[in-house]
DNA sequence: GTTGACTCTGTATCTCAGTACGTAGTTTAT
DNA sequence: ATAAACTACGTACTGAGATACAGAGTCAAC
């Protein structure tokens, strides 16, 4: 029910350092520190931390994800975020495909005569 | 047929410091100092750089690209930069595709019981 | 002959997402 | 009771690719 920080990110699979890089980062709360003794990590911990790593994978940054968690009101703000990412995810594939093909068409002209003027 | 750093990085539509750092990193050669006066940027310089932007452009790295500048044999070492840089390039546009499903997917479930749980 | 614009050089700062380190305190196992 | 392992906290460093700045020198125009 309550675990160290070591647990916690041992549980998670993430580093130590990391987690409080995120309380530096404002995106865990920091749990109240005991008289004597070591920080308890809770569930609600657990389920923050998982958020933020999922939400990583989904490309968002740790500030966009800073903002989803103090969101109060509805989901408007994430549709506005996830909007902006989907756009933003759609021109970057745009872009390495187009770069996909320049290269390859470098390598169909490349040799026999290249030297270092492959891309000009 | 001379210029200096200023013109040359009007001419390539550059930061001054850019080329300054480019030469920082051994990308592009700094051309010698008069006794009195400013260095004389030639139109080797121009093509250089040039090269550099377009390389960029296609996605290889400063690092990558100083070994290209500095290939003397043949393109293999060029053909085998292109290769890898195409098996990145579609690695990652699958990755991006993959997020965009997933967000979409996130999209369509949200609203209208979405609290700060929209990524579980 | 002086003002303003530009250059030279070294160093510092920025973003992003951490990682590493040093010193001190605490817990646990033996 | 003491050593090993862990925690707390602050600060510094990483990499990639620049960008900014300070202080000095230089050039061109009026």
């Amino acid at each position: 029910m309550s675990m160290t920080i070591g647990q916690l990110a041992k549980e998670i699979g993430v580093n130590v350092e990391t987690i409080r890089f995120y309380h530096r980062q404002g995106l865990l709360t920091l749990p109240i520190k005991p008289v004597s003794g070591f920080r308890k990590y809770t569930n609600e911990h657990v389920k923050k931390l998982k958020f933020i790593i999922n939400a990583k994978a989904l490309g968002f940054t740790l500030n966009e994800i800073n903002d989803l968690g103090g969101l109060s009101s509805g989901c408007k703000s994430f549709r506005d975020l996830a909007q902006n990412k989907l756009n933003y995810l759609e021109a970057e594939i745009i872009t390495l495909k187009s770069t996909e093909l320049k290269i390859k068409s470098l390598l169909d002209n490349c040799c026999d005569e290249c030297n270092t003027n492959y891309i000009n």
